[in-house]
DNA sequence: AAATAAATGTTTGCATACTAATGAATGAGG
DNA sequence: CCTCATTCATTAGTATGCAAACATTTATTT
C-alpha cells in the first residue's frame, strides 16, 4: 500500500529541510564565502598546505566539485596553488595572507551558525543529534 | 580563538555527510527519478491536481527550482500540465497514468531507501532523529 | 625495461538550489 | 472603474554535486 507513506516523515526530506534552514542561517552570517568554500578554507587552515585531490577528500568532496570551488577561491585569492616539485600530478593548495585572516574570522561566526542552527535544542539533544548523524 | 573549531564536528557538517549517504542510497535503488523529482511525483499523488507554485510550496522547493524539475517529469511524461480556466497564471500540474504507475510502484522502493538510510539505528533513535530534525 | 595499474587533475553533461529581475494576470480598495 | 500590491511563472546568473571520459604522471608487475 502506498497510503501508509508520507513524505514528511521521511528522513530524506527531514534532512533536506534541515539542510535547508541551516544554509539560511549560514548564509545570513557569512556573506564572503559559502558554505562549501569555507569548509575548504577551516580544512586547510587545519592541515596546512595540501593537494587539491587530497583536500576534496578531507572536506568529502568529488574531485570535479573540488576544482570548482578552487577555482572560485583563487578568483578570490584567499588561496594559492603551486605544482608540486615530487609529484607533477598534484596541485598544492594553501591559505593566503588574506585566507587565512578571513579564515579565522569566519571560524568565529561559523561557531554562531552551529550554535543559531540547534538553537532549538538542549545541550543534550545537541550531543545526541550529532552522535545520531554519525550512524547515518 | 579557532584552535577549538573542529569542522568535523559541526551541525552543518554532519548533515552534509548524512544527506551524501542518503542520496547514494536513494541512486542505488531508484534510477528512474532523483530524489527532488520522486518527492514531488510523492506530493501529488497525495494531493491531486495542484499549481506548480502550490506544489513547490508543498516541497519546500524553490519556484526557479521547482520550474526546472516540473519540466525534466514533462519531458519524461510522468506528469502534465494544463491552464487554469479560472486563473490564467496558473499552471495545473497532475500526474499522467504512467506518473501514477511509477509513484505507487517508487513509493515501495523509498520505503526501503528510508530503512537502509537508518540501517544502524535503532527504532527508538530513529523516531528521537526524526523529531530533533524537526526541531532545527 | 615494458606493460599494467592506479592516482591526479580537467572537462563535459546533467540536476539541483537560490537570488534577482521581469512580465502577465489577479484582486483589493478607493 | 482604476490603481496598486500581490501572485504566478519564467529567465538569467551563480554555486554545488555527481558521473563519465580523458591526459598526464607515478607506482607496480612481470
Amino acid at each position: 500500500m502506498a497510503n501508509d507513506y508520507r513524505l514528511d516523515d521521511q528522513v530524506g526530506y527531514k534532512l533536506r529541510l534541515a539542510t535547508q534552514r541551516h544554509l539560511e542561517i549560514f548564509s545570513q552570517h557569512m556573506s564572503d564565502v559559502t558554505p562549501t568554500q569555507f569548509s575548504i578554507l577551516a580544512r586547510l587552515y587545519e592541515v596546512g598546505e595540501t593537494s587539491q585531490n587530497q583536500l576534496g577528500r578531507l572536506v568529502a568532496m568529488d574531485a570535479a566539485t573540488t576544482k570548482g570551488v578552487i577555482s572560485r577561491l583563487l578568483e578570490k585569492q584567499l588561496v594559492e596553488a603551486r605544482a608540486d616539485p615530487n609529484d607533477l600530478r598534484r596541485r598544492q593548495i594553501s591559505l593566503t595572507d588574506a585566507g587565512r585572516e578571513l579564515t579565522i574570522a569566519s571560524i568565529e561566526k561559523a561557531k554562531k551558525i552551529s550554535a543559531e542552527t540547534v538553537v532549538h535544542l538542549t545541550e543534550r539533544d545537541v550531543q545526541r543529534l550529532l552522535a545520531l548523524l554519525d550512524k547515518i
